[in-house]
DNA sequence: TAGCGGACATTCCACATTGTTATATCGGAA
DNA sequence: TTCCGATATAACAATGTGGAATGTCCGCTA
C-alpha cells in the first residue's frame, strides 16, 4: 500500500515536518508560504490528513478543546518526505486566464479587454508589493523559502513589466 | 441546462470559432499555442466536445476517413464563446514543483538539489529558444496569439534569471 | 505490389485531484 | 446573550490524468 504521495501530501508533511500543527494552521502557513505557487483548499487539508494518518505518516492527537486535533509527523512521515523531496521535480503547470482573454483578444470588447488589464496589473502589483514587504524579514528567518519568494518577485515583475508592454495600454 | 462554459471547453472554442477542426488537430493545435500556459490532454478534448455538442455548441460531423469526425462550431457556439471571453478573468494558478524542491531546500541532498536545478535551467532554456524561434512568424500572422507568447517568453526569461542567481548554482 | 510500420483518430475506463457547499461545535468578545 | 471566528468533517460535483483497446490510412521498401 505504499502509494506514491502527492505533492500536496508532501507539502502538508513538510510543513509538519518544521512543528506540529492543527489542519486550520497549517492551511494558513500553507497559504501565505507555498500558496504563492501551489494552491490548495481547507477540505483538501483535512482529506490529506486523513489519509496521511492512514498510512502511518502523521499521528492525529487528541480531540481537545475546540475539537482541536493537532497532526504530528513520525518518523516514517519524515522518511516519506525526504525521500519525496529528493526526487526529480516535473514540470511546472500554469494556467493563466487572462492570457486566455489576451489569446482571444479580437473577440473581446476593447473596453472589457482594457478593464481587464487594468485589473490584472493592480493585483500583481499589489502581490509584489506584498512579496517586497516580507522579504527581508523572510530572508533572515528562512533563507530557502525566501529563494522561492524571490522567484514570486521576479515573476510579478516580468508579468507587470509585460502588461505595460500591452499595445492597447500604451 | 445553461451551465457556465469552463475555461477548457470555451478555449476549445474559442480554436473552432478559426476553422473546423477533429478532437486530433483540436489537440494538436491547443498544446502549441494556448498549451504555453494551459494544460489538457487527449481523453479531455474528446470529452469537452461531447459536451459541447450535447449544448448545442458544436456539431459533429460525420465520421469520415480513419474515423476522423470534424466538428464545426454552430452559431450558438459562437455566441457562447464570446460571452465567455468578455468576462473578467480570474486570477492565474501555478504549480511549479520545483520551486517546493527549492522552498524545502534545507532537506534535499546538495547533489540533487544541484542535478534538479541543472534540468529545470536546460529545460527552460529549451523552452525560450522555442519561443523564439516562432515569434516572428507568430507576431506577423497572429497578432493577439503572438502577446501571449510574449508573456511566454518574459516568463522564461525571468526564470532563467532567477535559476542563475539560486546561491548554489553559483 | 504486397505488406508493414508509424502516424492518425476515437472511445472507454479507472482513478486521482480539486472545488464547493453544508453542517456542527466551542470559546471568547461584545 | 448573541455572534464571530476557529475548527473539523462529509459528501458531491467537476475536472484532470493516463493509458488500454481498437481501428484506419499513408508512404516506403523488399
Amino acid at each position: 500500500m505504499s502509494r506514491e504521495l502527492n505533492a500536496t501530501a508532501a507539502s502538508l508533511l513538510g510543513l509538519l515536518a518544521w512543528r506540529p500543527m492543527s489542519g486550520w494552521e497549517l492551511y494558513a502557513e500553507f497559504e501565505h508560504t507555498i500558496g504563492h505557487f501551489w494552491s490548495i483548499t481547507r477540505s483538501q487539508v483535512y482529506r490529506e490528513l486523513q489519509t496521511l494518518a492512514e498510512r502511518g505518516y502523521v499521528e492525529l492527537g487528541e480531540s481537545g478543546a475546540r475539537e482541536r486535533r493537532v497532526s504530528t509527523i513520525t518518523p516514517a512521515g519524515r522518511e516519506a518526505f525526504n525521500a519525496w523531496i529528493a526526487r526529480m521535480p516535473g514540470a511546472e503547470q500554469i494556467r493563466f486566464p487572462f492570457l486566455l482573454t489576451v489569446f482571444f483578444a479580437e473577440a473581446v470588447p476593447p473596453a472589457v479587454l482594457r478593464q481587464a488589464t487594468i485589473e490584472q496589473r493592480r493585483t500583481h502589483a499589489a502581490r509584489l508589493d506584498g512579496y517586497l514587504a516580507q522579504i527581508d524579514e523572510v530572508r533572515a528567518k528562512a533563507p530557502a523559502p525566501s529563494l522561492a519568494l524571490d522567484f514570486g518577485i521576479a515573476y510579478e515583475r516580468a508579468v507587470l513589466a509585460w502588461i505595460d508592454a500591452l499595445p492597447w495600454m500604451r
